[in-house]
DNA sequence: GCGGTGTTCTACCACCTAGTAACATAGACA
DNA sequence: TGTCTATGTTACTAGGTGGTAGAACACCGC
């Protein structure tokens, strides 16, 4: 029980925890039973600690899952800014783009970016969600009608090309990840080749 | 309230409810709220009845959800019979599955195949779900191979091509469809498009 | 009109959940 | 040593959940 009494001996020390513990549990527990099936407690009890305790940390559920998405979208972002490079040409740096995306949501904090459920979300946090989201979005359709422009790339529209990209990419996040036994690289190298190649035989 | 008493004259007439227009009701709320925060009492009032009177119709929950992912597969199966041609090479058979399989999950029963999360279920439950998904994962994979054996495919592997399929499709059960204004026609074009000649400019 | 049966209702329960109030302790510093 | 504050705790609440028991009504055949 959630509610039996804590040893003397057992009582953590102080300073233990922390906001960022409590996301790295959060994040853990919400990929494997989803963010509506665990409790408070449950993430306390992974931490061995109390419910109320979380509370002097963070103000309320949803705040924990709204701060490991934007964890994982300010790691995103940082990284990008270090690999992406303006002189190559479109299709390149969607590639980096989508090679980057991969590594991030393949950890346990980066996924709850993509399996993050806007439903369970207050107005604002939606309203948070879809921004950063959109703001994903907006920049991949960007590279690639730079790409298109350069003539790297080859598309009659942007939009819909993406959906099916993220649409692929973010998929992944579902297969419980953990358990697959196939390569970040694989998937990447593979996805890449359906994106540019596709599997026609024209 | 869900728990006010009903008028008489408001009373339904009997044989009102039945397993379909619970099935109907459910699919709709499952795709709104998602399944966690969808409560019996909220399906009872979509139908303008109460709660125990889904019970003579449904046993518990999680059979309604079982259900409309069941109802979807049936259907696809069902149609998949009458559209799949033998005699037709391996792309076009593929084509001819997505068209389909888009198609299903494009409604509000169909759409339970995708955006059902097998965390919420039961073992049994679990197992019943995944077995279904593996089915129409193997199908996939199986066209794609006959489709590489008769030239039509070109792909080095299937399984991985396979998954980023079902990603691009699946996902777009995520865009919160009905507010989306693209038809599903273009959708299949495009995706198809993007599969099968890629983006590259090689 | 009458009785039986299928269907829906009212009333309820045990349990779980996010969140709060108020108290307790550990460690830093005086 | 004594006090103060950061960080825990115990004990609790209000509201919601899936599910059940048993009474009440509606319709059918007679």
């Amino acid at each position: 029980m959630a509610r039996s009494t804590i040893a003397r001996e057992d009582r953590p020390k102080r300073g233990t925890l922390n906001k960022r513990a409590i996301l790295d549990a959060s994040a853990l527990l919400f990929q494997e039973k989803g963010y509506d099936r665990t409790s408070l407690d449950d993430i306390a009890r992974a931490l061995s600690v109390t419910k109320p305790s979380l509370y002097y940390h963070v103000s309320n559920k949803e705040e924990i899952l709204l701060e490991c998405v934007m964890t994982a979208y300010s790691n995103f972002q940082e990284e990008i800014a270090r690999r992406d490079n303006p002189n190559q040409n479109g299709r390149k740096r969607v590639e980096t783009f989508l090679k980057l995306y991969l590594q991030i949501i393949s950890n346990d904090i980066g996924v709850s970016m993509v399996l993050a459920d806007d439903r369970v979300m207050s107005p604002d946090g939606r309203a948070k969600y879809n921004s950063l989201r959109r703001i994903l979005n907006n920049r991949l359709e960007e590279l690639i009608t730079i790409g298109i422009a350069d003539g790297s790339i080859s598309a009659p529209e942007t939009k819909l090309t993406t959906f099916a990209i993220f649409g692929m990419f973010n998929w992944v996040g579902h297969w419980n990840f953990r358990r697959s036994t196939i390569s970040t690289d694989a998937i990447f190298d593979r996805f890449i080749s359906v994106i540019f190649d596709g599997i026609g035989t024209d």
